[in-house]
DNA sequence: TATTTATTTGACCATCTGATCAGATTAGTA
DNA sequence: TACTAATCTGATCAGATGGTCAAATAAATA
């Protein structure tokens, strides 16, 4: 025991428990000491790992976001729009029912002004954003879709699927359901597909 | 000095102060000594007026609270679909452009699983709910608007608008802009109308 | 004015929390 | 085996933070 695989064994299963008490907690709301308990571990053996509560926050974002990266990079390719859309939303929705938290602990970065993560924003998100807009534009010129602003419109996607994710204990409330299942995903990514090919003009819908 | 009106507004400064420690920095992360020294008064007197931490928090979020209330209460009322979506949209765009703070404050509230506000979901937030899903299950029936899912066609519209309070840091730096005006605000209103109008089927759209 | 009540505030405290460190234990290596 | 480097951990600390309290001041009341 002890090897270095077992090393990031025990770092990977410290992210993990981070992330758990980040998202649940945020950055100043998480305790190291809970952390360290709820991965059994002593929390000095938690510091040694990670250098301070500062790092081990940045190490959780990272992990997240190049998840993401990795997750959303090859839906540029180019197909038609309602391909296009309904892989967007499909991705998206799998991306917030598999890992909620990640969605959460996001969202409260973001609320809280991103701190931690300007550079990624203007560096990944930036690029990725303006490459989906620069598609759009190109469709509605060729009119196969309807005319609109494509910002708002990737806005719209982005926030009817995360709201799934961060709203969770609203949504669930409202809805009379205990958690979000398999089942409610699909029919929420199918409800948002046809939404926005009915929107666009996008007549052939195949679910 | 010290009479009973200047009593509650002193106390109305310091909910506000409050509202804006808490929305930035969230329940665990505010600190009393930030807010009262923002508010110019000592931390002693912050807690003469309010018990603990929790209470002043629990002040906060019913303030945010009830003045919602008040601003859709009247929604209800029985109107076409294009001028119920024109008011339920504009109201809310209103709202979160006006306080964006008490938008970020509610949905950390929200992220965290609503430990505050069980009550208030339950209470006031789904009757509200239940009535806007009747209204359009009604209008469904009646070929006013489209058929689709009620319940996440609301998601969608509050998602959509809120989007623009909570990502603040995220939507300005992917829209290239300094703040949330205005223009910005009517364009977003607009657009978000035009969107739903065209998916349900509603082409009387006057702007 | 005299007296009671409400408000203000500096000083103080108990507790929590992130972080450090030295010593022990284990793994890797010559 | 002998030695070095990495990992683990209990004990401990310094600083911050929510909250208390008693004394002072101002306001209301009789």
């Amino acid at each position: 025991m002890g090897t270095l695989s077992d090393t990031h064994a025990l770092q990977d299963r410290l992210l993990m428990v981070a992330k758990e008490e980040f998202a649940q907690q945020g950055l100043k709301g998480a305790r190291l000491q809970k952390i360290a308990d709820e991965a059994q571990v002593p929390k000095a053996t938690l510091l040694y790992h990670f250098k301070s509560k500062t790092v081990l926050y940045q190490r959780v974002l990272e992990t997240i976001l190049s998840a993401w990266d990795e997750g959303f990079e090859e839906l540029t390719i180019d197909a038609e729009p309602e391909i296009f859309f309904r892989r967007l939303i499909d991705t998206k929705i799998a991306s917030v029912r598999s890992d909620p938290l990640a969605s959460k602990l996001f969202a409260q970065e973001i609320i809280q002004g991103a701190p931690h993560l300007d550079a990624h924003l203007s560096q990944q998100v930036k690029p990725w954003f303006r490459r989906q807009v620069s598609i759009l534009e190109q469709w509605m010129e060729e009119g196969k879709i309807r005319r609109t602003d494509p910002t708002r419109l990737l806005f719209l996607i982005w926030a009817a699927t995360q709201h799934y994710a961060d709203f969770q204990a609203q949504v669930l409330t409202l809805m009379n359901r205990q958690e979000f299942d398999v089942e409610l995903a699909a029919d929420t990514s199918t409800f948002l597909y046809d939404f926005i090919c009915h929107s666009l003009g996008i007549m052939d819908q195949k679910h």
